[in-house]
DNA sequence: CCAATTAATTCGCATCGCTGATTAAAGCGG
DNA sequence: CCGCTTTAATCAGCGATGCGAATTAATTGG
């Protein structure tokens, strides 16, 4: 239990000043008061021990200004030095780093095309280490200028132990990847589901960055889901990061197939790559999604129908999603989402189908195309997060307590 | 944007020591510090505080302490006259209504067996109306005693304007039930979805004491879905409770089926009361599924198949559930549940079915058989619970600002 | 150059929680 | 029976926090 002492006070407002600094950029000191209904000796005192800790520079340009009579505002903004995270993205056929500054801003990128799924942990884990140190060297720094890195990944992953629970990249289940890491690296990192990684990265710098609730589904290879409530990542049991590709479709369970089973890119290809050695390249370069799409451009009318009847269960999903969540915002990201009008006619239709009349106006569905630089840089932003370090249990996991402690009532 | 002073610290942990005392009841001082990590010198002031303004008592009995020796703690308990609410559940087949102590210990109570799905508004509200009177005064007290009225029924509802959205009691969308029910009462009034008030019963009352996170399935004429998240709510936008009925079963939208069409009472039913007047009874009387029960162990094949099915959709639905928020623990409710076997062993095996290896250890499923009195108590811990106020927004609804700021992206 | 205006800081105050000392209320032992 | 020990609860004083009022700073306008 969180006591509440002057010391979390503090803490509170200094993470709300430093998060206005963040979100608004260069801002002057009324007009954090004003946002977040601080005193300006508050703020001015709060501000002050930011900049001593070297986290926020005044900056003397661009002082505007609602009146231009009086005493010039002076300016604060993020210092960008005041620390350097890396992100990463492992996807079935590419690595991404990005080396960024306390700000986000992206100091250095780097795509590694290769396939990795299926390769054992050590393997990922060079790789990964190599990733790491050689953007990082592109960057200019050294790694003892890094403060930490946050992984991303597919699948269902324990954010506190770092431990893959279940992920199309490695063969096994229950894989200790922060450990792994942590042990090439010898600095701090994070582990985290990729769509986790890129709701951070959207409410950071994307299509969400006005809103503190929404839900993220990411298409591509795997498909995952990342909530946001409240300004923080929704996590599960333990820690858990969510997923949607386990969502089993139709009401039979002799019948019934998994939302993977049908709209994930594996789905969709579906054998095709077999006698088709294009297809195989372009699966292996990573653009599988953009071959399939001029493939059905060109006739093909089986990989038509495929992206069609994965468009609409994704919209049967979405519906869903929407019903079991009421988001205001429901934000769709991915590779898949290259299909264009080929996916997305079909999700589009069969999601007015599938949504309620009473719950048709409540989420606005968004699309956003993101590239694996905002993907890594939604894992940078997890990692810059934690640093931040939001006071009230920076991301709150659901936890259970004496569960000895039941009474009556079955259990199955 | 809630700023941190000291007076939302004292706010923050007055609330947890009034929190403490309802749940673990009559706890000495010392005993509140170490669970909540607050000195003795605070819990002091603060429980003199609440004495003072009368929510809680001293109690010189049952003065069990660790050793024996030394002076003895004092034991505090909430008075149970600090105040009065109402709790009530509307359900297609009957009215429920219970007035509770500040404890949320039941004075009267009263259940109205009416049918009510379909009537018009002012009906229902000069319904609640009369049992809410009818019970305050079975209490023995007087409407001036009683602060709040909680009033929940099955559907879409917005928490804070109390607007039924879509609701099977109501023909109409949006219904405006808080407004009609103020108009009459002239007290405050809080509309909220069973499934809610049932969530808050079960974590208050229930099989939920221990945890704050869980997720609850209400099944019965409609399938409802209350999230408990970090001992909150769960709520979407605008406020809004979410649903489970409207989820879709299948991946093709043109063969889907809502889960309602499979798994409600209606649709085990279906239809068999036509040529049926005990069915027909049974369900006026609001023991339809105890009569499909007693129909099912007579050798009606049909009603066996239908439970079996409901069973089957629900089992999935809840592994869905189970991957969408990976809750520590999902709690069953609702009159279905006296199917018994004939509705579980089929949830059970399609629930194994269903679930992903991965998440099979995560939640514990649990059925509550919770009667009328159960329900109605959830709508009272639920005004109870606006009353105990806790500080950092009582239950965070899901909201969006800015909504023109998005840039790129295309909006569907 | 001075008044007006706006920004930022300083000062003094009230509140809060905490540590350490003090008082209160019981049991234990001679 | 009385004093010692033990534990609970409160009191006094301290440091931290946020806030309002007054003060200082920096700029514009006349």
């Amino acid at each position: 239990m969180k006591t509440a002492d002057p010391e979390l006070m503090r803490a509170i407002n200094r993470f709300h000043v430093l998060d206005t600094i963040r979100r608004y950029g260069a801002i002057s000191r009324v007009e954090i008061g004003d946002r977040i209904q601080l005193s300006p000796t508050t703020v001015s005192a709060i501000t002050g021990s930011l900049i001593e800790d070297g986290l926020i520079l005044p900056k003397h340009e661009g002082d505007l200004r609602g009146g231009n009579r009086g005493r010039p505002r002076v300016m604060l903004a993020l210092n960008p030095k005041a620390a350097r995270v890396v992100g990463a993205k492992i996807a079935a056929t590419r690595l991404a780093f990005v080396v960024t500054d306390f700000q986000g801003d992206v100091l250095a990128e780097l795509v590694l095309p290769l396939r990795v799924d299926r390769l054992p942990l050590s393997v990922i884990a060079d790789l990964v280490e190599d990733g790491v140190r050689r953007c990082v060297l592109d960057a200019g720094i050294a790694m003892a200028d890094v403060k930490s890195v946050a992984v991303s990944l597919p699948g269902i992953i324990e954010h506190g132990t770092g431990l893959v629970r279940a992920s199309s990249i490695f063969r096994d289940a229950d894989v200790p990847l922060k450990e792994a890491v942590v042990e090439r690296l010898g600095i701090d990192v994070i582990v985290e589901s990729d769509a986790n990684a890129i709701t951070m990265g959207e409410h950071w710098f994307g299509q969400a960055r006005d809103c503190d609730d929404f839900v993220l589904v990411a298409i591509e290879d795997n498909l995952t889901l990342g909530v946001m409530h409240g300004g923080q990542i929704f996590r599960g049991a333990r820690e858990l990061s969510l997923t949607l590709g386990d969502m089993v479709m139709g009401a039979d369970p002799d019948h019934a197939v998994k939302l993977a089973d049908v709209a994930s890119e594996k789905a969709i290809i579906n054998g095709e790559e077999i006698n088709n050695p294009r297809m195989r390249d372009a699966i292996r370069l990573g653009s599988g999604m953009s071959h399939v799409r001029d493939m059905i451009e060109a006739g093909d009318n089986k990989l038509r129908v495929a992206a069609s009847n994965a468009g609409a269960a994704l919209g049967i999903a979405i519906a869903n999603l929407v019903a079991l969540f009421a988001p205001p915002r429901v934000i769709l990201v991915g590779s898949t989402l290259t299909l264009g009008p080929h996916l997305l006619d079909a999700l589009q239709s069969s999601f007015a189908k599938a949504i309620p009349q009473s719950l048709r106006e409540v989420a606005q569905i968004v699309i956003e195309n993101a590239d694996d630089r905002l993907w890594a840089r939604g894992a940078a932003a997890v990692a810059l997060g934690e640093l931040y370090g939001s006071p009230w249990g920076t991301t709150g996991p659901a936890r259970t307590f004496n569960a000895d402690a039941l009474e009556g009532g079955k259990s199955l």
